[in-house]
DNA sequence: GATGAATGAGATTTCATTCAT
DNA sequence: AATGAATGAAATCTCATTCAT
């Protein structure tokens, strides 16, 4: 597929690659242009060929990558599980992310998330929320999740717990061995649908 | 002779303050060291009396107003009540932190905590886990958190929650009155210390 | 391509010949990168294109130049005139070169043959040295030198006798017309070799 | 005598002594007024009691020791004996101030002597070579030394060949146990005294 | 005399971006 | 498409010097 059109978008891809390899290692801001460029193999000149500045090819990194994510996110919403099945679906899919493309994980939470210069402009992220939101509220349609909580404020509490623990991985402050990934998607499952489980909610009479 | 009158010599702090308020309204790459001077009232030259680097203010600036947070979560960790209360305390004070000083939080959210260059060196942040993690285990112990579970992963999974309804109200993704900080912190506490509930862990009959 | 316009492209020549009048001009702490670059008629910035600092820019402008120096010094040494003869000409060489080129001179004797930063690193400078022991060793071998004297400090003498003279024009110190060229080049040669010539060594009847 | 009068001039001669090391450890340039100060041990507000500036010190340092040395080449050359033995003299003294005081050779040597900022400004190297160039009148008059070359030249030739060895061994070109030293004088005094030898002038019809 | 907080001119260097080839 | 020489805005940091105490 990488080989169909050759010597078209070819070099586009290599530079985004390369890109997310120098951001992970160094971070966007001590990154140099010329050091995705020559990380990639071209002269850092054709950058900007592909993008038009070196934010953009940070945003791109995002959007290309995100999107995708997004996608599977998407495809879970719209799959016939049960809410909780799916919020651990979704689960599975963020945190197992890390094991799958380290650097691209490293450059998403410590780069983009927060990172204040794109976050802001972020819809992307603000459409993750809107998914996760999604399941949440057909949860509590459905009444598989309780409806005394605010499904804006659960999907920020959901999504704020997996964005924590890649972020402890990706800064080595926890273990993440398959075992440990598969514990830590079990432990957020656990405790966050857990507590939206609607038998719990006002506490037995 | 220094210390006669304090509300004038004390330029250190000063330039601590202004340095908050200028990170939150430019960010950190973006803020001028001159800014932080101009903003504290005094030539720049002085910050370079008082701190060795922009970074070094930066650093100060978070492991002083963190120190603080950390005492508060301490002294609550060796309070009385009981663990599940500790936690709502504890997510209180955190989430209300975002009203009383805003240009702080902004500043521990968006350039410090998952920062890159300081996030990896900050024991405090590391320290807060672990108290937050021996509350938990200390619930695990008296019986009012579930077992089932590792205290460390929990956590995260609690701090992340708070961390993201922060980042939420930091970059205007979410509503933030008085109220709506009332309910996150209800919502996370709901959400987290109900999932903990051992009633909850073999799912009732 | 790149070498098809010679009188254009060398920018890099550009560069090291203004610094050298700029130097020469201002002495180098007191000559900003800014100055050489606008003397070069380029954009400071790309000085750094071609050299790793102003100290660099120094460095290259000695080695560059001592190197064609200690070429001419060491072709002389390998010629078949009889040592005494070579000294002289080696003088010639060297004290003429302050009516050739006064700015290089300038900067090389107030700069860089005892600035401490560079000189202790200056092989070259040592090089020179050895070549003109050479010369004396060559003339001990052939009786044409008197064999009583260390060779390398007279080497030194030879050395700093002509430097000093340089110095001294350099300074305004000493008249340099032509003439007084000559006669200089005439008293070290007369001093030095009369000084080192064996029939002397005894003191005669 | 330095306790007759406690209290007045101390802290002056301990700055300057300061000066001289760590201007020898660092070079003028590197050296800054702090660092003189903490060797010296007062603070860096107090060398501007005694001197104007920095330059000032770095003058001061220079002329209240090379006046010394005028001092000792004057009365030298004031005395009865033959110029060629004053030169002697004059070659032993300032060789061996390297033992003496090798700090201060190394600022003199490296820093004053050529170094551009004070060089033109230093009446005080000017009268060094004025002394020499009278001995050598001196020794032209009485027929002690050839009278074919320019004793102003000769004095250059001269000096020159000193400063070069002392250059040498501050740099560490050079071996300089007290063998080394005495051996250096006696090359200087034979190459150049022998070269200025009368009996030499014309090479003996 | 002594101190060191305060000042601010000034210099180097970095690096994203442009553009002629 | 591809290159990399050329540009220059921008920012940090240094440090001699001043001066109130």
């Amino acid at each position: 597929m990488r080989e169909r059109t050759n010597g078209q978008g070819d070099k586009r891809r290599l530079l985004l690659d390369a890109a997310v390899r120098v951001f992970a290692r160094k971070g966007y801001h001590s990154a140099r242009v010329g050091d995705i460029a020559e990380e990639a193999g071209v002269a850092y000149g054709l950058l900007y060929h592909y993008f038009a500045s070196k934010e953009e090819v940070l945003r791109s990194v995002f959007r290309e990558t995100w999107r995708a994510l997004i996608q599977t996110i998407k495809s879970v919403e719209e799959g016939d599980e049960p809410p909780p099945e799916q919020l651990r679906k979704v689960a599975e899919i963020l945190l197992r992310s890390w094991r799958r493309d380290p650097d691209l994980v490293r450059v998403l939470v410590l780069e983009v998330t927060r990172s204040g210069h794109l976050a802001g402009e972020m819809d992307e992220i603000v459409a993750s929320f809107a998914a996760i939101q999604e399941i949440v509220e057909r949860g509590q349609a459905d009444g598989s999740i309780r409806t005394d909580l605010d499904a804006r404020l659960a999907s920020y509490v959901f999504y704020g717990a997996i964005d924590e623990l890649l972020t402890g991985w990706v800064l080595g402050r926890l273990p993440d061995s398959d075992d440990d990934v598969a514990r830590a998607e079990r432990t957020v499952v656990e405790i966050v649908t857990g507590g939206l489980a609607p038998e719990h909610a006002g506490t037995p009479a």
